[in-house]
DNA sequence: AAATAAATCACTCATTATGGGGGATGTTAA
DNA sequence: TTAACATCCCCCATAATGAGTGATTTATTT
């Protein structure tokens, strides 16, 4: 009985209407190392649900193609020749936002981290991740994650976290809050319920402790020290 | 030779001279679900590295214990009676601000992801993950990680990114962040290199197009709607 | 009980900053 | 060749700011 239903499959001409064929995850490449390009198509190609749809050693050519390879995931390196990959990624997510660009780096540092991030990147693997961790996390992606090297999620998280040795007080701290929003002393005086008299005294405070003399001076201090 | 050597070995008394007692994780649970609780602990207990070294089902007690239960991982709920679980979070970070606090919990809302890794959490799960996984983030902590649930990740990443459709002129949005750093119009102009009057009509513009009439009012908007 | 920190409010003074109105010019991209 | 963008200019009234010098009250700590 086995055979007959198999014999069914066999004499149809398409086998697609049987078997429907798989939609592949569409992947472009930009990386300038050849080797490492090359390495990283094959590790995908050798994955049945992935397709490496195109590779390329700079940002501008994939722009250029971006339509026509109408890829699901691009992994990215940031460090190009020409356009650099953080200003490719803005331009990617802009003439196709619903792109999920993997930044895929041998730099660790902050700034890069937070700019890739900052521009759209949906994920930030360093290189000396195994061919197993970057299959991971394609599929991290593909099921609504945001997949990240350890030591790069410890940076993400801690640029959230206050300091937790402030000279200031909750309240001086509370006010500073509203005027980095841009409020004048008397707004804050009535989301606060004080009197804009003891907004002043408190942020003639802020100023002495901060050691500064003004509004954008305390804003940048506070910020840079994560008082606030 | 080999049983020799071995002979040697169980002559000594205190065997940990010749194996040195392995230096246990400390974990403390804090969770107001007894079934959870428990389960929690038995899991951290069967794994020969990790002890649970107490359980509370509230922060408070936590708390008061902390430098003699001298933990360094703590999991914590934040859906508690009593002190919350973010503020909690704040007083231990500040009592002890080397432990490492994994929240886990059933909210995924913005506000509490945030709040707690704002606080000082330095991972966050929602309570549908696998023992296994459990384990993982915890191993994770512990080698310099920060554990998240894929679609918290997400959340996280997305905090950082930019909305690809602004009304704002590149050079208007440049204007806006300086405004939003507390600076001036007369330090604006001067950081930009163009005449005051010139970030005067920026302001103005800016101030048409996301429909406001002063500072407060154009941040606020800017910073909802993710403009800068 | 005395000292300290924190939060609150008051008044003056000079200077800047801000928001609204009007208009203008040159460049670049669709 | 329009439209969008970036640049600059002037007037005006009001609000905001920073510095100075004070005071009161309420906790908390010593």
């Amino acid at each position: 009985m086995i055979s007959e239903i198999k014999q069914v499959k066999w004499i149809n001409i398409n086998p697609s209407i049987m078997e429907p064929q798989k939609e592949l995850v569409r992947i472009v490449i930009v990386e300038d190392d050849q080797l490492i390009r090359e390495s990283f198509a094959t590790l995908i190609n050798e994955n049945e649900n992935y397709i490496c749809v195109s590779d390329y050693d700079n940002c501008e050519d994939a722009i250029k193609n971006l339509s026509s390879d109408n890829p699901h995931i691009i992994l990215m390196d940031i460090g190009l020749p020409g356009m650099s990959g953080i200003q490719g990624i803005r331009k990617i997510k802009n003439v196709k936002p619903d792109v999920d660009i993997i930044t895929v780096t041998v730099h660790e540092e902050d700034d890069k981290v937070f700019d890739a991030l900052c521009a759209g990147s949906t994920g930030y693997l360093t290189k000396n991740i195994s061919p197993k961790q970057m299959i991971n996390a394609i599929n991290e992606v593909l099921t609504g994650g945001a997949p990240m090297s350890t030591n790069i999620a410890r940076k993400v998280i801690r640029s959230f976290q206050k300091s937790t040795e402030s000279p200031l007080t909750s309240r001086e701290t509370e006010v500073l809050q509203h005027l980095a929003r841009g409020k004048s002393y008397t707004m804050i005086a009535d989301e606060l319920y004080i009197n804009k008299e003891t907004v002043r005294t408190h942020i003639k405070n802020i100023y002495q402790k901060l050691n500064v003399n003004s509004k954008a001076g305390a804003i940048e201090k506070a910020t840079k020290n994560k008082l606030i």
